[in-house]
DNA sequence: ATAAAAACTTTACGCGCGTCAAATTTTTCC
DNA sequence: GGAAAAATTTGACGCGCGTAAAGTTTTTAT
């Protein structure tokens, strides 16, 4: 038997004074455990270098180890994993996705969070990115196009293997979003930013306004359209376009009301608006088409405090019908017809064609648009 | 003069075979100058070595002046910002993080950011951290106790300088929590683990329900409290004892409404649980106190279907009142009366407390709880 | 049992940056 | 103008890890 090697490891800190038997630790018993032991006792894991020690291996194996658990003979893993469980160490992922040509990071970037209905698709995303294997990283930009750059500031430091992007907007800066695009591969989703983006995934806009128009003009009056004079998101346009569009085809003359307002709280825009409009009379129609949820949850508020029975029964002086399904679409009063989104798709394509694209090296053909249906959802309120 | 002298810094890469001068830059005009162009136009710098050559400084001087700009000469500062226009260059924040002592890393962690309460109270904390300095980073449990430990782990990778961490509370693995709070500089917020983190700081559930109940005795009946059977928050059983508390102390009777329900998606459960509840007129008051707010707007859905009209008017069967002022309990159908955490103190005090205690190193004395109280918002449903 | 294959160890370098001490340059001040 | 002070440069090391080549050991196949 050859001699006991005992091998420093460790070079300052707590552990400065004492050694561990490496691959001698399993021939030659006692003095290595014992030694072994102390360290266990005393120390905490700082760093590969100190657990491939306490292993009984060398860094590189073990290394190779937490790449794939599969890559490693099985007694080595066992090993690993039973020393594993006594100290608990983790690489620094930081450490790791710095040498990594090939992180598993994958930025996911919203406009705005408090938003429940990014909230939830934000959720279902780090979900899929979970179950694949992938460590998803939350960004919100809080409606701000500067926030919004340096996020994806930061996203180039995290070297993400890609980015689901919903990004701002109008408000977006193009060039810059545009120029990330260049280095990071980067679905958009949600929000579309024409030719950006290795792929585009969202919802498509005329299907939610045909759906909604269509039904509104088959049971009763043919609506008129509100939304905000200024809207944050493209989308906002797009609908109101396809609403003109298919009232002109229904040969319904279209009727669009704008209110004022600024910013992301979009309910209490609708509620102020509606209240303006309401009380002024201005609205020519018996129903009306919120461009999204939220304003109509603001409308619906404002219906209520001036005691307009909404809904689609025949007591009822006003059908209110919206787009999006917002989660708490369900609970307002009445509950809210709507077109809903097709998040499971919308949010499941978008993660696929991720990883269809990081596994294409970051290029795909051309680049494709995917616009999931709306479906309609029919509650109370028209 | 002295001779130019052409330096090399790139040894690979698409700039592999030129040059570029550096202090000569200055002195010695047109050969640098081309030199340098030539860069300009073909690469992209891609590391403070680079960096630090076109701006003509040596790699420290700049790193110095990442860390404080103010820390170099006003002509290396002009000259470093001057190529900061031209390269838009920025250091790797996860290679800075991982070689500084001190980060400005600071990580957020939230129960369930779908939760447009959580999500609302993690914008105020990011911002708050942004302008003074840091960066925060946003994690969400999503309700479950295995992603909150992972997140900590995570967490310590990322080697932040403190964290501000809203626990998911009974479902939070303790031993794991207090673990980390060794390691990191940790301020608890919104739900408290006894012992654990450097402070607490949330709102005075007692304050809430005395506030609602004392309110409602005042104006009418004594209310019936509503919630869920197994809470997920610890809040809620503070909540109930202080109901209990409340309602014996004024000489009633309290009566807790319990409803059955697992998970996060209270509207639904709220909304469930009052139907049957008001279905088998179990319910012995003519008014209510829901635990929280979301509970709260399921409980109204379900009155407005099943046409009870609720408000403190007089033609009303019902007065429900609940606590939190949730983002929508402002549109709810009545408005919400509720109780309204103090949402600017208790984020705008969590962050100090960490700032304070990350300038103490990471101990403070001993571990306070701040708890501030609600504010009544009075509106159309009690 | 023996050779080939597989797994592991050693050694060494790189990532992008912080940081420190010593040497050099520039600035400031009298 | 000269010396002291301030700023910068150089060179070197460290962080925690990936990765590759070459050599050694273990396993598998024959």
């Amino acid at each position: 038997m050859k001699p006991v090697v005992l091998r420093s490891f460790c070079d300052k800190g707590p552990a400065v004074d004492f050694f561990v038997a490496r691959k001698e630790y399993v021939k030659s018993g006692k003095i290595a455990t014992v030694r072994i032991r102390r360290l266990e006792s005393m120390t905490k894991i700082r760093n590969m270098e100190e657990f491939a020690a306490v292993s009984g291996l060398s860094r590189p194996t073990v290394s190779k180890y937490f790449h794939d658990p599969d890559s490693v003979r099985a007694t080595t893993r066992a090993r690993i994993e039973e020393a594993l469980e006594r100290f608990d160490y983790r690489p620094n992922i930081y450490a790791v996705n710095q040498n990594r040509k090939l992180t598993k990071n994958i930025g996911i970037v919203v406009p705005y969070l408090a938003d429940p209905f990014f909230a939830e698709i934000a959720r279902y995303l780090e979900q899929s990115c979970i179950a694949a294997g992938y460590r998803p990283s939350l960004f919100s930009s809080h409606g701000e196009h500067k926030l919004e750059n340096e996020i994806l500031d930061s996203l180039r430091s995290l070297k993400p293997a890609g980015v689901l992007l919903a990004p701002l907007g109008r408000a977006s800066d193009r060039s810059a979003i545009e120029k990330f695009c260049e280095n990071v591969p980067t679905v958009l989703f949600d929000s579309n930013l024409e030719g950006l983006g290795a792929a585009f995934i969202g919802s498509d806009n005329f299907s939610f306004v045909s759906q909604t128009v269509e039904y509104m003009t088959r049971t009763g009056e043919p609506p008129s359209f509100f939304e905000m004079r200024t809207p944050a998101n493209p989308n906002a346009n797009k609908r109101r376009k396809a609403y003109i569009e298919v009232m002109e085809r229904l040969g319904f003359e279209p009727h669009v009301v704008k209110i004022d307002g600024e910013g992301w709280a979009f309910e209490e825009i609708g509620r102020k608006g509606a209240a303006k409009v309401l009380g002024r009379r201005e609205l020519k129609t018996n129903s009306v088409l919120c461009s999204n949820d939220r304003l109509a949850i603001g409308f619906l508020s404002a219906c209520y405090e001036m005691g307009i029975r909404v809904g689609r029964r025949e007591d009822c002086a006003l059908r209110v019908a919206s787009n999006d399904n917002h989660p708490f679409s369900r609970f307002t009063c009445p509950s809210l017809t709507t077109a809903a989104h097709d998040y499971d798709n919308v949010a499941g394509r978008s993660v696929e064609t991720l990883f269809e694209l990081i596994e294409n090296g970051g290029k795909l053909g051309n680049r494709t648009e995917t616009l999931f249906p709306a479906r309609l959802v029919l509650r109370e309120s028209a």
